[in-house]
DNA sequence: CAAAATCCGTTTGTATACTAACAATAATCC
DNA sequence: GGATTATTGTTAGTATACAAACGGATTTTG
């Protein structure tokens, strides 16, 4: 044992992975925030999907969004407040509810894929074409 | 235009950086918790950075783990009432509060710092050595 | 077919995370 | 030195996020 073999632990949150996935995970919400004010990224999300999808069930919906029952739950619930999703009871399943964006949800949502595209080229901007191209391959596998 | 050149916005979720930033967050803060059913990623942070540090004024802690003063507020809290941190009123400003990490708040960081570096390297399992580096460089640059 | 297991949506509780506003204190400026 | 400005910590309000438990509906299984 050298002198300064010490008990302290060896650690440094600043280049921990969770520490930096956090960090750049605010600094992209803080750009949604400020190019979407309209929707919370969650909220966009939820409704871009449904777009996609045309319709779905409210814990499918959350599957493809990545959000558990009790999250989708109140980001629908918020979505249906503003009259941006509809929900309908599933004849075929009782427990189902089908979930539809509203002519005006599929409306806000066309209106802000533009700046949605914004918002994903500036969240990546310090990286250039050969990096980012790098970077989403790597950060898809960590998903 | 051609005949197929409609109005629909050309936008998918999935691959979208702030769609992929959110779920590789989930899956570390999967993994946090558990590996380290202790505490929480956000608290293991705080009373991390506190230990590097030594001392800190509570905002200043807040800074230093990117936690704006209300978030800060509510961790430390918690660290409190689990007897992990101590705050002492600073007799040269009378508004700060300097916070100490607690023998027993200390034993419990140098207890966890091995859990810890398994959970970043659980994190990244997925990526073969160079690919964690390049990783590790981009996501710094998007922080 | 009946029992067990699963799935659906809901509710409760806890923990981030940010905005906004606030009182108390410090620092700065004229 | 007095007014303005900035900082510190707090509070209230909103929005994810997840765990755990629940009743009801459906599916699987024995």
């Amino acid at each position: 044992m050298s002198p300064s073999d010490d008990n302290l632990p060896s650690y440094r949150l600043d280049p921990q992975v969770g520490f930096l996935l956090r960090r750049a995970n605010q600094r992209h919400l803080a750009l949604f925030a400020r190019g979407i004010p309209d929707l919370t990224s969650t909220q966009f999300a939820a409704l871009a999907k449904l777009c996609e999808l045309g319709q779905a069930t409210q814990n499918a919906l959350g599957r493809a969004t990545a959000m558990d029952a009790a999250t989708i739950k109140g980001v629908i619930d918020r979505l249906r407040k503003r009259d941006l999703v509809d929900a309908a009871p599933d004849p075929e399943d009782q427990r189902r509810r089908t979930l539809t964006p509203t002519a005006e949800g599929r409306a806000l949502y066309a209106r802000l894929v533009p700046a949605a595209h914004e918002i994903t080229a500036a969240t990546l901007e310090p990286l250039d074409e050969d990096e980012r191209a790098t970077f989403l391959r790597l950060l898809e596998k960590l998903t």
